[in-house]
RNA sequence: GGAGCUGUGGUGUAGUGGCCUAACAUGCCUGCCUGUCACGCAGGAGAUCGCGAGUUCGACUCUCGUCAGCUCCGCCA
């Protein structure tokens, strides 16, 4: 590098500084030879500049331009000047200007790389993941990066000024039952023992309550070994908050003050507050989802009264057998093919739904299979309650309660975006509210906390606890952004003999207690004050800011589906002397050790 | 654990039983070109069609399996 010195990003450049000498540093994003003239665009994480060789003025840089390739990493030390009259690029930020190179260095070459650099690649993730350098080249990969630190600059700011501490806690922790499969880590010190990577600060937040600490949050990575999705990676980071002596609406309040102040200060967006709320049974009545998107409209509607008493037995069978006849209205869609339509029944099916029944409303009435099952005051009943015109068609799920929410829940979701319901630039937050504390697990025959085991249940609720658990609702919250749950957080229990409920009434008993959280019991009883908190996913809200449809593309380095990093192909093997130093015997049934780790080609 | 989609020169695609000795675009290489900015023009190199079996006289094409990526269900308090 010698004696020179970068004076300027080469997205910077504007007329102003016309006459100016600079040196800039990046790579060659194109190179255009025309003989007697070169042009090379040159990139950094600014934007791009057009610098001009000629040989007329120095013949050096000019011969040393006709070497260079994309990609290359150039030092030019120049001038800059306004274009020639005529030859301006408007579609350049940097296109009033150029710079005259008098000197060119090489700083390093480049193979050719093996895909555009530039925004808008349609190339296999499998080969961006692989050269992930080479895709994070790209100025919409380095836009998102650009904003996911100033979300998190914009938050830590406003957390700071408001009085909250920002405080570590471990990586290496140990595994506690509920929840997601833990990464486990072997300690060596401790044979046959785990550390457990954090699923999430949760306790170790609460125990900081108790140390009076009053307000923590943290921007932190968070594990859970779980199937991945285009919204869940393995490891991903969580803006976690935790304050003491406050309740629900303290921290609702405050929350929406800094999501608001976010993304006014990262988008230039103005969001309404306060956010709507909705209750949990509210957002799965209207929208078959506790995050339900409500950018367009599209909502369940319940027949199930009209349903009871019809002639068609599959409607008021389920009816008598406690569960409900629900349905949308697809409007404008009575003209669908019957092939259109069994993909819609195929796609409910996904859902659990046995079955999709459908009309079609036309100018005389009712078109459908199964309209001789309905009388006309039933039909007309139905069709009103689903405001329903000429040219609409309607579908109904008849099932549990849960089949009917999820399979209408998602039929909404894929027609909204089919039908173009769905408006670009709408930000929608809501707050869902009240969720039930307990669910009941199937599989394992009891309940469970849909939260967490130190969710507060709602004062009024306590007593549920023991006589109907699944009744009680928790003080519990969760935060969602256009139909995706950016966030969640609880009041928490702070009193021993409620934790002791909440303990019993997901069947872990005294001594597992004891075992698994003795030290937070422990801690609960010296003096706790109440505290609750919340926790965003900072990941889909950059998703979603940076208009995405997966967090992969807001994550320098993420993994693949099957949790794989293509670029280092972690995970990998380990030597046997590691192994043997950790007590550790691999018992692998089919795949010999190495199997998966070669590239894909 | 399950369902679906995708896999053809570096990249993106076309080809869906013989017409393929695999096409097109772009990229790459060489030459020419003094105002381009997706520069242009001319020429050239580059692929045993993800991998493995099978069916067939014959497979990029059909079948089965397998691998990889993606989307989804389950799972993710």
């Amino acid at each position: 590098m010698n004696e020179w010195k970068r004076s300027h990003y080469c997205g910077v450049l504007r007329s102003e500084q016309a006459g100016r000498q600079v040196v800039l540093m990046g790579w060659v994003q194109r190179r255009r030879d025309h003989g007697g003239l070169i042009f090379v665009d040159l990139r950094d994480r600014s934007g791009l500049v057009q610098v001009v060789f000629s040989p007329d003025l120095h013949k050096e840089a000019f011969d040393k331009a006709g070497s260079v390739r994309n990609e290359y990493v150039l030092a030019v030390s120049g001038m800059v000047r306004v274009r020639p009259a005529g030859t301006a690029n408007p579609n350049l930020a940097t296109g009033q200007v150029e710079v005259l190179a008098q000197e060119l260095r090489i700083l390093n070459r480049a193979k050719t790389p093996p895909f555009y650099i530039e925004n808008g690649v349609d190339v296999d993730e499998n080969v961006r993941l692989r050269y992930r350098y080479l895709d994070l080249r790209r100025p919409e990969m380095q836009e998102a990066l650009i904003l996911r630190h100033r979300v998190a600059k914009s938050v830590r700011d406003f957390l700071d000024e408001n009085g909250f501490l920002e405080i570590e806690t471990p990586m290496l922790s140990r595994s506690t039952p509920e929840g997601a499969r833990d990464y486990l880590v072997p300690s060596r010190v401790n044979p046959g023992k785990f550390y457990a990577l954090p699923q999430s600060p949760q306790l170790y937040k609460q125990i900081l309550m108790v140390s009076g600490l009053d307000k923590y949050f943290q921007i932190v990575r968070c594990f859970r070994d779980e199937d991945l999705r285009a919204d869940r990676q393995p490891e991903f980071t969580q803006i976690d908050i935790e304050m003491s002596f406050v309740d629900v609406d303290d921290i609702l309040s405050l929350m929406e003050e800094m999501v608001a102040r976010m993304c006014r200060e990262t988008i230039g967006l103005d969001v309404p507050r306060p956010f709507p709320r909705l209750s949990y049974q509210e957002a799965m009545d209207r929208f078959g989802s506790d995050k339900p998107d409500t950018r367009f409209g599209l909502e369940l509607k319940d027949i199930s009264d009209i349903a009871a008493g019809c002639g068609f037995k599959v409607f008021s069978s389920v009816v008598d057998g406690g569960g409900q006849v629900k349905g949308i209205n697809a409007s404008g869609c009575g003209s669908f093919s019957r092939k259109e339509i069994d993909d819609l029944i195929a796609f409910a099916a996904i859902y659990k739904a046995k079955g999709l029944a459908y009309f079609i409303v036309t100018e005389d009435g009712v078109k459908s299979t199964l309209a001789k099952f309905f009388n006309e005051q039933e039909l007309g009943a139905i069709i009103s309650r689903l405001a329903g015109k000429p040219g609409d068609l309607l579908l109904f799920v008849a099932d549990k309660p849960q089949v009917v929410a999820d399979s209408l829940g998602a039929l909404r979701l894929h027609l909204g975006e089919r039908l173009g319901l769905i408006p670009e630039n709408t930000y929608n937050f809501l707050w869902v509210v009240d969720f039930p504390l307990l669910d009941y697990d199937q599989a394992e025959g009891r309940y469970v906390a849909m939260h967490h085991p130190f969710t507060s249940p709602r004062e009024a609720d306590i007593p549920l606890l023991e006589s109907e658990p699944g009744k009680a609702r928790a003080k519990a919250y969760d935060i969602v952004l256009n139909g995706v749950e950016v966030g969640g957080g609880s009041i928490r229990i702070h009193r021993r003999d409620i934790q002791e409920k909440m303990f019993a009434a997901i069947g872990i008993g005294a001594s597992e207690a004891m075992e698994k959280f003795g030290f937070m019991l422990e801690a609960f009883e010296f003096g706790t004050p109440p505290h609750g908190g919340i926790a965003f996913g900072l990941d889909r809200l950059i998703m979603l800011l940076a208009k995405k449809n997966t967090i992969r593309d807001v994550i320098a380095f993420p993994k693949t589906q099957s949790a794989t990093d293509l670029m280092n192909l972690a995970p990998g093997n380990v030597s046997p002397a590691q192994l043997k130093e950790l007590n550790i015997k691999l018992n692998i049934k089919s795949n010999p050790p190495g199997a998966k780790t070669n590239r894909a080609t």
